[in-house]
DNA sequence: GCCCAGGCAAACT
DNA sequence: AGTTTGCATGGG
């Protein structure tokens, strides 16, 4: 087995970038946080340890200079969005808290799966399905890790072979979406260039994604950053952040925005103080 | 015990 | 077409 400490590891500058913020903020259910404060996880089927010193973040992993470059978004002007977002007198104190998180590009099929399993469910508890997940099924990929497991892998199983994840009536939806995709009635391939609301329709045909779901695919895995995943919770705050709904200049990061706001949010329920960005 | 969790489907008015 | 209810499970 590779040492992934005996690779010179890949550095990236990220200017304003924070990795904690980025990996703990609920879009990626994958990494854990070590003691000496660096992260070990996986995207799809590569290991890698990341850890941040300054505006430099250093990635241990056999996969590509690129793989990691696109995962990262670098390509992507995040001084500028938060100059945008931050402008906005309302979001201001969650751009100020949340400004150091980017969007992931995560893989399209491992997003899908992740938030069908994170309906109705908690961050903790998704965390350890996911894994377990992995464990179970995906192929072994060093350290103790295993790769997320593509959609043939879950597509010939039933129920009760997943009933070790414990992720309940969640079950039957991961298989829907399996066979659906590896089957071809869902073109997870064809999603990215796709209008939004196309997309969204093709991946609500899956039993168990509804419109938040599919949202939250889109913008993680689909690359569709104008989503704004909504439900009750996000929904109300944004009622009192924004009464008059996100103004137009957000539309192109609407999803940057929302996940800062997701995360300040979290950390900050009291909606008064919140709003008068005392938090 | 109780309540909640990055919702959705099915069964109701 | 809008509203309510059940859902499986674990953590606080």
């Amino acid at each position: 087995m590779q040492q992934l400490s005996a690779l010179s590891p890949l550095r990236l500058c990220l200017p304003g970038f924070s990795l904690a913020q980025t990996l703990c903020c609920g879009q990626a259910f994958r990494w854990r946080e070590q003691e000496d404060g660096s992260f070990l996880g996986a995207a799809g089927a590569h290991r890698a340890v990341i850890r941040q010193r300054g505006e430099e973040i250093l990635i241990e992993s056999d996969a590509s200079p690129a793989f990691w470059e696109n995962y990262f978004d670098c390509r992507t002007d995040y001084e500028a969005i938060r100059r945008t977002v931050a402008s906005i007198p309302a979001l201001e104190p969650a751009c100020r808290f949340a400004g150091g998180i980017r969007v992931l590009r995560q893989d399209g099929w491992e997003a899908l799966a992740s938030f069908i399993i994170s309906q109705n469910n908690n961050i903790k508890r998704i965390t350890g399905i996911i894994e377990r997940l992995c464990c179970q099924f995906g192929e072994p990929i060093g350290g103790g890790l295993c790769a997320f497991p593509p959609p043939e892998r879950l597509a010939g199983l039933s129920p009760e072979d997943l009933a070790p994840l414990r992720s309940g009536f969640r079950a039957r939806y991961l298989i829907d979406a399996a066979r659906q995709v590896t089957g071809g009635t869902v073109d997870l391939a064809a999603l990215p260039a796709l209008p939004t609301a196309e997309a969204r329709a093709e991946l609500m045909k899956i039993v168990g994604v509804g419109k938040k779901v599919a949202d939250c695919a889109l913008l993680f895995g689909f690359g569709h950053g104008d989503c704004f995943p909504v439900d009750v919770w996000i929904g109300r705050a944004l009622a009192e952040l924004l009464p008059e709904g996100l103004p137009p200049s957000l539309a192109p990061c609407a999803g940057i925005a929302q996940q800062m706001i997701f995360h300040y949010m979290r950390a900050c329920p009291d909606r008064a103080a919140a709003k008068a960005g005392e938090c």
